[in-house]
DNA sequence: GTAAAAGTTAAACAAACGTTTGAATTGTAG
DNA sequence: CTACAATTCAAACGTTTGTTTAACTTTTAC
């Protein structure tokens, strides 16, 4: 931490905050002191607390729709697409669980200031999987599922493992050591491509 | 609104705060004025602001896992108990969706007071999950997914919906006409049950 | 070397925070 | 009617909040 520039270690010090207290939990003078830096930096870098929010959000999203765009698109199967995008994005969820976290219980919140900014991602993602995956699953089974509740299905079946360990940890041990990561995708990549492609 | 007993504006009103503004982001002074009732009453019914909040999130998991008890139990076939316990979970995560995002956004926080009592409920949904799910899987497929993996994977595909609703609602007009809850329950349903008993 | 820019600081700002107090009001038995 | 308990109230408590100001130091550029 002490080689970072101090704007990053703003950054990285909000995130591991916001994680664990919340966006509105959590002072700025806490932020301060964890950064290692002067109250007054924290507006002069971010402009205010929640410039700082967006800026965690925006980084989140960018590299999650960068994972989906790469990960999705091109003349591969469906079957194919999918599983490489799952093992991508959760291991990318795993290497900035906090951030995920943050986005996560941010998800919901009105703020009229950030709102915009969740639903410019959502819809830019909500584009992408409608067009390779809800289309080319309703080509090949006729399932008709909108990507409004495929999107959300997906990114909360990934999230899932992150968004409960900071409890699983408290009740029955480390859950790194029950399931791995390599097992965790193996089980909600076989999840979801069996189940959806199955009939019934 | 106006017919309820006070106390129970009080928590009404501090659900719907806290599922839109999160917990640390919404001040008492906002919350007696939606409730109707001064801003000392809050204290005189709930002690203090974290105990509202646990009186929430304790309704929340009494009522979730009574549904998980009487769905999962019993010696019908594990088909049939999952298919069950997905249909009266959803359908109580819809009925009280502030409920759902109040403690969905509050699980990762860490707060000292809080974090024994979500711990103590998590440790008894997972061993109902272990025992009544993950136990009888383990026999019929040979699968062994512990149920620390297994619980949250359930209740974040539930609660995928309702988690990001807030915001799909903001993106693509009103989600609850692109899928119904029914169609919400047999898509998940069938998600999870192919999904788990898949062989590869 | 000097001037402009970028970075850093302590101090102060009004506003909002959760909580408490003690008096006033209302409801309930005897 | 009286007395006791439950409820409601306005007011104030001391902190903490996010943000801003103006002075100061360091770095950069010519």
């Amino acid at each position: 931490m002490e080689k970072m520039a101090p704007k990053e270690r703003v950054f990285r010090s909000a995130v591991y905050l916001f994680a664990r207290h919340g966006f509105a939990g959590t002072g700025l003078r806490e932020l301060a002191a964890r950064a290692e830096v002067n109250l007054a930096m924290i507006s002069y870098f971010y402009g205010s607390k929640k410039g700082l929010l967006k800026e965690i959000l925006d980084g989140f999203f960018e590299q999650y729709i960068a994972i989906a765009e790469k990960e999705l698109h091109g003349t591969d199967s469906l079957h194919t697409k999918l599983t490489r995008f799952i093992s991508s994005a959760v291991r990318y969820f795993e290497s900035d669980q906090d951030v995920l976290l943050v986005m996560i219980t941010e998800l919901p919140h009105d703020d009229p200031e950030i709102i915009e900014y969740k639903a410019k991602w959502a819809g830019k993602m909500a584009k992408i999987i409608g067009k390779e995956v809800c289309k080319p699953l309703a080509e090949e089974t006729g399932r008709t599922i909108p990507a409004s509740c495929m999107g959300p299905m997906l990114t909360s079946l990934m999230a899932s493992r992150f968004l409960f360990s900071p409890l699983m940890k408290r009740v029955s041990g480390d859950i790194e050591n029950s399931v791995n990561t390599e097992s965790y995708i193996e089980i909600i990549t076989t999840l979801f491509l069996q189940g959806l492609t199955a009939q019934e």
